[in-house]
RNA sequence: GGCAGCGUAGCUCAGUGGUAGAGCAGGGGAAUCAUAAUCCCUUGGUCGGGGGUUCAAAUCCCUCCGCUGCUACCA
């Protein structure tokens, strides 16, 4: 459903990659890629539109990788932090801001918020059992402790599942426990105080919520946010026995908390806030992000998200959110529209760091263009199920509807007109019936593309695209100038005319899919602007747009066809096997 | 074990009660402006199996099978 004409902004946000090494392809497709292209679009639309994103940097993951790094851990999330904001813009990732969660910003919002949430009755302090790691010197997640499965009698079982009878498991029912970090055996429970946010309380005004949305949202949204509703809200733990996050202040839960953290997932979704008010505080916006926030705002927030973020999304924050807002003299909102996504698979088995298995942004950037991988990954975007890339397929998407569809269109256009017409904008001749039924069949199809683009739906928008690029070599095959110079120049005249408008007309439409690409193609036949309106004019007056007489630039090949030499390399040097 | 999603043409996927669809791949034709690129026509399916409801089922109900994910301290 579109936002209503009511809505004049659009709040983005991307789930936040985490700071642990270089995300791969599916965690682009499945939030910052998607929210771009319908940060772009909106952009493009001319609403007011802010796009946030940010590292997310607490955890046990993050001290872990930058003790294996040999690093301190704030040394390290600095680094990580900024080889991801390098490869988000090598993707034309247009943040507004790419913040941190360890910003003194969020440290201070996280803190507040607890505050707010204490003082409002929704936190009490437990005291939990964890595991305490002697050799390691601190305390484990239970899928850090590894032994044998009671059940099934797999010996690396984690406390958490056995991977092989894929058993819920608690880390006391292991055999012969050991920390997976060093091995070491020399493992003991301790007693250690929490803070718990009651979100127990919370499940009548969150199905309430839920239930406002389900028709908006997809299906795989609310389904995992119904279920964890009829399942029961569990009361959650909100902090951690770690040293590197947000400390727990000293006015919460009378001193029982002293040298605490906010667990990572309390903090996180916390700096989408956060990470506005960075982004004020760095561009001179004074107080103004505030305004962003604001429950009553004509603002309509959409977030972005793969699958395994969407319970931290339905249930966690916006208890935090609704638990604050309790007692805010200005209410803070909670997400309007969401959208979650299913996995990319890698033929079919899962992508791995550790086994160096699929394509991860750095290398993919290496190899190809942005734009690629751009129109690629959204046109299979994984909205209905998890999808499955391999080169094969990338390589007949590319090769077919870039290079041949709509590359090969401008080509052909351009080249004909620098050949036959001095390369300038044809004058002579006058638009026709063909011409109008063109006109007519593209407001047609940029209606339903629109459409499709409001509602997140990123395949049926990349198919409309396409469909619209067909259009273009249709008409062209139909008037074919190359026939008719021979006997009727007006009438070449007017056909190219009309191809060279098609051209700047599919750089506006193409634009938030393949920015740098949209450019070029735009460049081609006249001078691009900063930022490509989108289309809001009939076509009959749009295809117009070009003077006669001005000159054009011919592009060059816009997108290289991928060979069976490349692919094959491809594949054995990311481990592609079918 | 529980829950969720998925299962439709060779491949990737639309389609949620009313004559089974698209793109790619395959086959035939046209055209020669263009990156041998395009355009037109076309061959492919008892919609995972079985049972039921209905005048009518890919669609609703029951059951079974398969794949994937989640199961609250990984994020």
């Amino acid at each position: 459903m579109p936002p209503n004409s009511s809505v004049s902004r659009v709040l983005i946000t991307s789930a936040l990659p985490y700071i642990n090494g270089v995300k791969h392809l599916g965690n682009l497709v499945g939030s910052m890629l998607p929210a771009d292209i319908y940060a772009r679009f909106q952009r493009a639309r001319g609403r007011e539109t802010l796009f946030i994103c940010a590292t997310d940097e607490h955890g046990t993951p993050a001290e872990l990788a930058a003790l294996d790094a040999g690093q301190p851990v704030d040394v390290y999330c600095r680094e990580q932090h900024e080889i991801q904001k390098n490869l988000g813009a090598g993707f034309d990732l247009s943040w507004d801001y790419f913040g941190r969660s360890s910003s003194p910003e969020n440290r201070q919002l996280t803190q507040e918020f607890a505050r707010d949430l204490w003082r409002n009755g929704h936190l009490d302090v437990r005291t939990t059992r964890q595991v305490y790691s002697n050799a390691d010197g601190r305390f484990l997640p239970d899928r850090y402790v590894i032994g044998t499965c009671p059940h099934c009698g797999y010996d690396r079982a984690r406390g958490d599942q056995c991977e092989n009878c894929t058993r819920v498991l608690d880390p006391t029912d292991l055999i012969n426990p050991r920390s997976a970090l060093s091995g070491s055996p020399d493992i003991e429970i301790r007693d250690s105080a929490h803070l718990f946010l009651k979100q127990s309380a919370f499940a009548g005004r969150l199905r309430t919520w839920i239930d406002s949305k389900k028709d908006e949202w997809p299906q795989l949204v609310t389904s995992i946010a119904y279920k964890w509703l009829d399942e029961g809200l569990q009361d959650r733990g909100i902090t951690r026995d770690l040293a590197w996050g947000v400390p727990v202040p000293d006015d919460i839960g009378d001193g029982q908390l002293k040298g605490k953290v906010f667990y990572v997932w309390f903090d996180a979704p916390i700096e989408y806030i956060g990470a506005t008010w960075e982004w004020a505080n760095a561009t001179g916006k004074g107080d103004v992000w505030r305004d962003w926030w604001d429950e009553d705002a004509t603002t309509s927030y959409v977030e972005f998200m793969g699958k395994d973020n969407v319970p931290f999304h339905t249930v966690g924050f916006p208890c935090t959110l609704l638990g604050v807002n309790d007692s805010a003299s200005r209410k803070w909102k909670l997400v309007d529209r969401l959208k979650g996504f299913n996995w990319v698979n890698y033929y079919g088995g899962k992508f791995s760091t550790s086994q160096k298995r699929g394509v991860f942004m750095d290398a993919a950037l290496e190899i190809l263009p942005a734009d690629y991988w751009r129109y690629y990954l959204m046109a299979n975007a994984p909205e209905s199920a998890d999808s499955n890339f391999t080169w094969e397929h990338f390589a007949g998407t590319v090769n077919k509807d870039l290079a041949d569809v709509l590359g090969n269109f401008v080509n052909r256009v351009t080249r004909f007109c620098a050949a036959r017409f001095d390369g300038i904008v044809p004058e002579g001749g006058a638009y026709g019936p063909e011409e109008a039924a063109l006109a007519a069949e593209l407001d047609r199809r940029i209606a339903a593309y629109t459409d499709y683009m409001e509602a997140m739906e990123f395949r049926k928008s990349t198919a409309e695209l396409r469909a619209i690029w067909v259009l273009g070599n249709e008409y062209l095959t139909k008037a074919a100038p190359w026939t008719a110079i021979k006997t009727d120049r007006d009438r070449a005249a007017v056909s190219v005319r009309m191809g060279l408008n098609l051209v700047r007309l599919f750089a506006h439409l193409s634009a938030p899919f393949i920015p740098s690409s949209a450019k070029k193609i735009h460049g081609a036949v006249m001078a691009a602007p900063d930022l490509i309106p989108w289309p809001d004019q009939p076509m009959a007056q749009f295809l117009d747009g070009l003077t006669p007489g001005q000159p054009i630039q011919p592009s060059d090949v816009l997108f290289a066809k991928l060979t069976d030499e490349q692919i094959a390399a491809w594949e054995q040097r990311f481990g592609g096997t079918s």
